[in-house]
RNA sequence: AGGCGCUUGGCGCAGUGGUAGCGCAGCAGCUUUACACGCUGUGGGUCGGGGGUUCGAAUCCCUCAGCGCCUACCA
């Protein structure tokens, strides 16, 4: 560092040793090395992702940890990758194609669009993997994945094949989460409840058999009611029992003559006689519980809402056409017209929302793939004993409950852009006509159902031959090279068979993340090394989304207790990762979640450009807290920019302090090791502990408190304040070895930052000339590889005579510095004006304490004499070392010195009184521990000291 | 409805049985030869309410309240 600016820069250095990794490999992981293995696969951003202060977070950990394990001696691999984000890529493309072209998707047809979509892929994809790279992420991006790359998609295929083969993958007519803007179904996760304010509408119907007898039907959906097959009740219920096997008259649509209106009355125990009526309509084709109600009592299912959310024609004349919420509404005015509707209370009730389209989704009927979940008994077990860790360990219980409760996963999506779902199938007159084209697909596949599996027809009996069929063929169509594959596409199409329309889940891409992206199923080199992963930093608001499912799949597709088919290799643990990290979420300082409506999440590239990456990732990480959420202040960055520039000009006093006499990192000589030398190393010492502690439980917010404190607090504000006794003093020998002991704190120190603050300390490891007697690969390269600091052992302490009492010595002349300070100020001296102590020591005072407190103090000049005898009224503090007194004749504030002495008198009675009243109780000292006693005996005899010494001084004044 | 979490000075948090702490903000002062992105000093809390266990509770137990999150087919 020849020139040294008197600020920190980050903008100039930031760019310039990013590019230097870059260019040094530095962060390319070699699967060949003998250094033990770490490995975290990132959570993969959406691909038409922005960098929020959620990605800040997160990847801000993975980095701290995937660095530490550098300078842990590890080979680490940093897995790095975005995914394909079915839906919001797929929409953002549309809106554009919509607002340029005024062209919809299906203006252009499917393969043209998805030309497209790959299009603003190849121009955009790369932002967010940019903006990581400015937040410093040290991820290995020559190993770079995205969900739909051809190889990732090859694994996708083999898997849906895998599964399909194990019976695991069927087809299937049931309700779904409906997103009607989307058209599409979606998963149960994809589904957010919300609290919404509407209306309970209570409306009569006619029992039929019985004219007199009206029953009051409550429901939130009147729009609904033209797609009510039956009007169920609690058979136990006295109210209504005796109605089961009647009919009511359904009142709409209005316009149909009555017969066609009639629907049963029938008994079922799902029905809660408290709530409501007792009374419930049944919608067999547009309510999930309904149509559980419909199965069992095989109603028919009248569909009324459109895909899109309109209502059709059975819906009746005044609904067809509008909007299912319109028609809400409309539904209600014609039942108050027909005089059917009684009342309508303002009602809260959950509505699952779409989480993409943020709309209320639609229960509806549809034919879809679902997935029964593979491998979850052992997915459960690892988690359950303790295996896998999960931090905090709470997420455990949640995992747990929803593995134990789990249902079907609806995979397929109505989209074009996502894995197209590789099943080919054909509809047969009977199961005879399908025999010919069986026998020739079988010849062509013969031996080849690694990759080929076809639905054999269910024939239970003779009849079955003459009913239609359907045959499903799935091909894992880019399995290799070989052309087998494409000859029996080929084939089978021109039989007439059609590939499924549909894509796949993009979470049914990304749960085969940690293994996909190392190039299973061949067994690599890098899935040998890193697989399994060692830790996953994710939020817990996809712990099902992904998390779980990746546990699965790891068990699925690397464990070799499955009979998954012929695996190239197979681990008895096949668990993804070892320990899973959930991050809080972040929140504004007023605690609410960022979002974009909201306007009030701030852009982290800005700010990086304001504060530098160090600063945001320092003020992120002091304030997120393992397992809470973290508030968000700009004055986070704010505080983090503040102690890069301490950093900075803690080393350029350094370099100021020792010119070229002194070189970098000289011996240090232990024997001239003065008391805050060692009080020093002893606090760096802890340091280095309590980091590493943090670290190794996550505890990122404690790792940074503790970074914070020891440098700002105990090396800043006293060591160098203290050291400044040595450099301003003539002897060339001391001045070297304190020079020593600030290259050896600082070369540690920077060390300790670096997971943290990786620019800044790259540039001070170089600038201060650190990495000049360093190993190329010890740091001498770059600071990514230097050795983490290890704590001192017994060795290293003996030999420098680190001892704890260097501790509590130097804390107490710290301490009478304090108090000496405080006289100055009570004595209303102005801050500016110099004055003179004088110290009466209790035992002896070297020169370079007495030395080091007069500067510390700010005194012109510090007398030591034993055997001082104050002027009456002199203030005065005292100390285990001895007294220190202000002697300002006439300069000083009796009245105000009086006060001061009289509060510290209140103050220690006070404190003799707590400590006398525990000492007296014979319960206390009969029952308490020998050491907590003997702790409040000295207490006491503290107090009692200092109290004896402020009299003493007030006594004085008199 | 159930589960989990939170409640400590104005704000954000640490403290999990033995003298209530930190940062920010506040206040007073300071161009002290690394740093005003700084230095020095300082005020401020009966630890959400109530009850219990204990010699002793912010800390353990019970209970109530408020806030937040997750799960759930109550029309």
């Amino acid at each position: 560092m020849t020139e040294i600016p008197k600020a920190y820069e980050p903008q100039s250095v930031e760019d310039k040793w990013y590019d230097f990794w870059l260019k040094q490999g530095c962060f390319t992981a070699d699967p060949k090395s003998a250094k033990p293995a770490y490995s975290i696969v990132i959570p993969p951003p959406n691909v038409t992702g922005m960098l929020h202060m959620g990605h800040v977070l997160n990847n801000t950990i993975q980095d701290i940890l995937s660095r530490r394990a550098r300078m842990d001696g590890k080979e680490v691999l940093w897995l790095p990758g975005t995914d394909h984000a079915g839906i919001a890529t797929q929409v953002m493309v549309e809106k554009q194609l919509k607002k340029e072209e005024k062209k919809s998707r299906h203006d252009l047809g499917r393969e043209e669009f998805l030309k497209r979509v790959w299009a603003w892929k190849e121009k955009h994809g790369d932002i967010i993997i940019n903006q990581l790279k400015k937040l410093g992420c040290s991820c290995d991006w020559t190993r770079e994945r995205f969900t739909m790359d051809p190889e990732y998609s090859r694994c996708v295929q083999k898997v849906f094949v895998e599964l399909y083969k194990k019976g695991l993958i069927y087809r299937g007519k049931r309700m779904v989460n409906w997103c009607p803007v989307s058209q599409t179904a979606l998963s149960d996760e994809e589904v957010e409840m919300k609290p919404q304010n509407g209306f309970m509408y209570h409306f009569k119907v006619q029992v039929a058999e019985a004219p007199d007898t009206w029953l009051t039907i409550a429901t939130t959906r009147p729009e609904t009611i033209p797609g009510d097959t039956a009007v169920a009740v609690n058979p136990k219920d006295p109210r209504y029992a005796h109605l089961i096997g009647k009919h009511i008259v359904r009142p709409l649509p209005a316009e149909l003559p009555q017969d066609k209106k009639l629907i049963p009355i029938i008994g079922d125990e799902h029905v809660d006689f408290e709530f409501g009526t007792g009374v419930l309509k049944v919608t067999p084709a547009h309510d999930k519980a309904d149509f559980d109600i419909g199965t069992r009592h095989k109603l028919p299912l009248i569909e009324v809402i459109n895909a899109d959310g309109t209502m059709n024609t059975l819906a009746g004349g005044p609904l067809a056409g509008l909007d299912r919420f319109k028609a809400r509404k409309v539904a209600v005015e014609i039942l108050t017209e027909q005089g059917a509707m009684i009342e309508a209370k303002p009602y809260e009730n959950n509505v699952g929302f779409s989480q993409r389209a943020d709309v209320p989704i639609e229960p509806r009927l549809s034919e879809q793939w679902f997935l029964k979940y593979p491998a979850v008994p052992e997915s459960k077990a690892c988690v359950a004993e303790g295996r896998m860790k999960f931090h905090p360990d709470r997420w455990a219980k949640v995992y747990d409950h929803w593995l134990a409760n789990i249902q079907d996963w609806c995979i397929s999506r109505q989209l074009w852009w996502g894995h197209r779902i590789p099943v080919w199938s054909k509809d047969y007159a009977d199961h005879l006509a399908s025999f010919g084209d069986s026998d020739k697909i079988d010849k062509a596949t013969r031996g080849r159902n690694d990759f080929v599996v076809r639905t054999e027809p269910q024939i239970k009996c003779a009849e079955d031959n003459d009913k239609p069929a359907r045959i499903y063929i799935c091909i894992s169509p880019d399995a290799s090279a070989d052309s087998d594959q494409k000859n029996i596409i080929q084939l089978i199409e021109s039989l007439g068979y059609k590939q499924d329309s549909d894509v796949l889940d993009t979470w049914f891409s990304s749960w085969l993340w940690p293994f996909a992206t190392m190039g299973w199923p061949e067994p690599t080199e890098t899935l040998k090394k890193f697989y399994p992963t060692t830790d996953l930093v994710t939020g817990p608001d996809i712990i099902f989304f992904w998390v779980a499912r990746m546990i699965m799949a790891g068990y699925e597709f690397m464990g070799e207790a499955e009979s998954a088919g012929p695996k190239k290799f197979a681990l008895p643990d096949a668990m993804p990762f070892q320990n899973v990290y959930f991050t809080g979420i972040i929140r504004d300082k007023q605690g609410r979640k960022m979002s974009k409506t909201l306007g009030n999440s701030p852009d982290p590239l800005v700010l990086i450009a304001q504060y530098g990456a160090d600063a945001l990732r320092f003020g992120t990480m002091r304030s997120a807290p393992l397992g809470q959420d973290v508030l968000f202040d700009e004055k986070d960055v704010e505080l983090g920019r503040n102690f890069c520039n301490k950093l900075w000009n803690a080393c350029r006093f350094r370099q100021m302090v020792g010119s070229a006499d002194f070189p970098i990192q000289g011996e240090i000589e232990r024997t001239l090791l003065n008391p805050d030398d060692k009080w020093l190393l002893l606090k760096l010492d802890a340091a280095i502990r309590e980091v590493t502690i943090a670290l190794n439980e996550y505890k990122f917010s404690e790792a940074t408190a503790a970074l914070y404190r020891f440098f700002w607090n105990e090396y800043c504000d006293w060591y160098v304040e203290a050291s400044k006794a040595v450099f301003f003093g003539t002897d060339a020998k001391q001045k070297a070895n304190t020079l020593a002991v600030i290259d050896f704190v600082l070369s540690h120190t920077i060390r300790l930052f670096h997971p943290f603050l990786p620019f800044i300390t790259e540039e001070l490891w170089h600038g201060m000339g650190f990495a000049t007697d360093m190993p190329d690969n010890q740091g001498g390269k770059t600071i990514m590889n230097a050795p983490w600091p290890l704590p001192f052992d017994d060795d290293f302490k003996g030999h420098y005579g680190l001892d704890d009492c260097y501790v509590e010595m130097t804390d107490t002349k710290y301490e009478l510095v304090r108090n000496g300070r405080d006289l100055r100020r009570a004595g209303n001296i102005q801050a500016a004006k110099k004055v003179k102590y004088v110290f009466k020591p209790a035992q002896h005072l070297t020169p370079h304490d007495a030395e080091v407190i007069k500067l510390l103090l700010n005194a012109e000049a510090l007398e030591v004499n034993a055997d001082y005898l104050p002027p009456k009224g002199t203030p005065v503090v005292a100390s285990p070392l001895g007294e220190l007194f202000l002697p300002l004749e006439g300069l000083i504030d009796v009245a105000a010195e009086k006060i001061r002495l009289g509060k510290e008198i209140e103050k220690n009675q006070s404190e003799i009184v707590k400590v006398e009243q525990k000492l007296a109780n014979p319960n206390f000292t009969t029952k308490v521990p020998p050491a907590v006693l003997v702790e409040h005996e000295q207490r006491l005899l503290d107090w009692k000291n200092k109290l004896a010494q402020v009299q003493t001084a007030l006594a004085a004044l008199n």
